[in-house]
DNA sequence: AACTTGCCTTGACTATTGTCAAATGTTAGA
DNA sequence: TCTAACATTTGACAATAGTCAAGGCAAGTT
């Protein structure tokens, strides 16, 4: 497969480019340019003028902001599929946010401008455009409900929920995405609250949790535990914020 | 003023209408309708079908969500000239929160029809849609920070601070714009734990409290408290969602 | 195998916030 | 004025999460 046509395949596995004509796909993929960085790696800090937006192609990235005496707040941690930077269209040229990869990861970078043109010349594409906006939005607003609402081992069980095939009945079997420790940032917690608070789940509901592989004979006992504390009913019809299209 | 003239002004009031022909605005004020509801009065409820979007006229309206064990969650508080229920659009038409008056108000109802041929067909209208979700998707990111970030005197303080007047210097005096045990839930922390937050903060930044009054010499110290944990600088660039128009 | 490194867990303790109950203020009516 | 209904504060205590320090574990290196 040659360069090009990888790129366009990565293109298309984002959800606002379904949709897109074969022209401006072929446009981003002339100017786009696949980039490598390796865990720890800063991608961008929060006020770097937004030049480009990215797709992940592999690996994780963080998304993050940092006060000034070092404390940080984990806005977002992203798979492949995923778009990030784009909203700094709406934040005066700057990313909002710091970003880093979490292991060697690649993403593909696309001028921000191509994106802003299409948006505004095409409104097909600023429809779409919104669309991605309000389900963000969305993925925002559970965000903060949860934080307010649910404590650690609810939380963390409420992830796990989101990990596994919530139409399956039956037994399960889950990996972690990534580190404990990463894990415990994205849900706002330190990584001995999230050790204590795993266990505390295990007793709670019967879990086995072995590494990071974690099983279970049903999600039932979790969303007994889990989904109390949440506004919205199980199964949760916000999922995944990529794959679930319209 | 006739009641359609008055409707105008309301809608004028919004910044999302900023920009909007005559026509539009015309359509909407012809469709719209005041209505009057009173302290505690629910509005809607999360999953209602959204037929109509609002604005608030006065008063103030409370948005949360409720878990099957009654705990709620503010996801916001709106001040007069402040739209809500319009993201719906993007919420296969349903709110996704339910609606509460605080005090007796009134709203502007416009039925959500209006908008949405209105984005469908004006492009100038989506791009000005897009900027409005822009904003709210800033604004929800702060708050998860500052609910990851701040203690409860901090967020207090901080709420101060965003209500006064940053560009001044000197002497302040701040009036809290509703209830303590609303602005409590406001900033995600119990009645009690409010009441001792705000004696903390006194405490510490040497603020005199007065009933729902607080003075201070200058708004230094309270920043000095509050905006550490923040990772913005003071001041705030992102206030306020409503009056500072770009 | 011994060592290094990083991740994860645990213990002991502290800080923060929540909960429940009671006391104190405040306000709008009766 | 008096009172009922709330709002707010305070006390006592419990629950939750954070901090700091010490081990344990696993993977990769030498």
């Amino acid at each position: 497969m040659s360069s090009t046509d990888q790129i366009i395949t990565v293109l298309k596995s984002e959800y606002l480019f379904k949709g897109c004509s074969d022209d401006f796909i072929g446009q981003m993929a002339a100017q786009g340019r696949i980039i490598s960085a390796n865990k720890g790696q800063v991608l961008f800090v929060s006020h770097d003028e937004a030049a480009y937006f990215y797709i992940v192609v592999s690996g994780w990235v963080k998304l993050f902001r940092e006060t000034l005496d070092g404390a940080q707040a984990v806005v977002d941690i992203l798979p492949a599929g995923h778009m990030f930077g784009e909203t700094s269209l709406f934040e005066n040229g700057e990313y909002p946010f710091s970003a880093e990869a979490t292991e060697s990861m690649k993403m593909l970078a696309v001028p921000m401008g191509l994106l802003q043109q299409e948006i505004e010349s095409n409104p097909k594409m600023a429809l779409a455009m919104l669309s991605a906006m309000a389900r963000y939005r969305k993925h925002q607003d559970r965000e903060i409900e949860h934080r307010t609402l649910q404590n650690a081992p609810q939380r963390i069980g409420c992830f796990l929920l989101r990990l596994a095939d919530q139409s399956h009945e039956g037994a399960v079997k889950i990996h972690l995405p990534y580190d404990k420790t990463l894990l415990a940032s994205r849900l706002g917690m330190q990584p001995e609250t999230f050790s204590r608070a795993l266990a505390k789940l295990k007793e709670k509901t019967g879990i086995k949790v072995n590494g990071a592989t974690i099983e279970m004979d049903s999600l039932d006992q979790l969303v007994r535990y889990s989904c109390a504390a949440c506004s919205s009913e199980f199964p949760c019809n916000d999922l995944p914020t990529c794959s679930k299209a319209e």
